[in-house]
DNA sequence: TTAATAGTTTAGAATAATTCTAAACAATAC
DNA sequence: GTATTGTTTAGAATTATTCTAAACTATTAA
């Protein structure tokens, strides 16, 4: 009976992505403390210390994946490197910019009155308030 | 008495920069047309067009120094290029995700309310809100 | 199970935006 | 004017990311 029940293998059958090892490796790194807000070059850092080999190119393909999937949303933020964040639902930012790390505000923290009309023929498709914060 | 008024002379003059031919070029094309964002490549193109021989390199340099100088803010939007706005009070901004194209939109037309605290000896530098739009 | 196939991974090359370098040049100060 | 100091430039370097095509692996159908 090897019916080994693994929920990163779940998620990946879920968006029909293969489960492959280093897309099981991968996702079970990003989902598996909390929500996150990653770099490829950080998560590639830390598979190949956790003892996983994956190549970085293979670390682009799975968080360009798992963003297409609705499962990663990605935020841009003042810096060169693109961040992805594990909380896909509607939500704010503080963006350190000294050591360029993201902390949520949860959405309802924030409310937002008088968003203008888009331009004839447009509509909204996200709100983002990126609150940028420095030391004092 | 060759005393010749150049009101872009004078802007790079009060923020301490050489009013060198290529920064006086780029700085009226830059700035004599009401607010605009624009990119690096594009100002490039525009200068170009226009006839005047200046490298991409001074274009990225003078970009930066009149950031740094405020005379201009950078925008940071989900496009892989750099957009600089000449409008550097606080404002928000619609962002075209089709056509990569950034739409002011003024600063007290949307009310904020209940921006959080920030955290330990960190204070607030910038609050931006980029709603991005696509077609209908 | 196994063979075929369809999708995935990989190293390394390619691309694209931006910055760097150091030599030539130009603006300003004396 | 000449020296000094700052600026421009072409091209190389850098950095993040994507592409390519060959090797590999998961799934499918038999």
């Amino acid at each position: 009976m090897k019916h080994k029940k693994n929920k990163y293998v779940d998620i990946l059958k879920e968006v029909n992505l293969r489960p492959t090892r280093q897309r099981v490796v991968l996702v079970s790194n990003i989902f598996n403390s909390g929500n996150r807000h990653i770099n490829a070059e950080k998560l590639h850092e830390e598979v190949l210390f956790s003892g996983e080999k994956v190549s970085l190119a293979t670390v682009y393909n799975t968080l360009n994946n798992l963003t297409n999937a609705g499962l990663l949303r990605q935020v841009k933020v003042n810096s060169n490197q693109n961040y992805f964040d594990t909380n896909t639902s509607a939500h704010h930012h503080f963006f350190d910019e000294v050591n360029h790390s993201l902390i949520d505000i949860p959405h309802d923290k924030i409310k937002l009155k008088g968003i203008p009309k888009p331009p004839i023929n447009k509509k909204i498709s996200d709100v983002e308030i990126i609150i940028s914060i420095k030391n004092k």
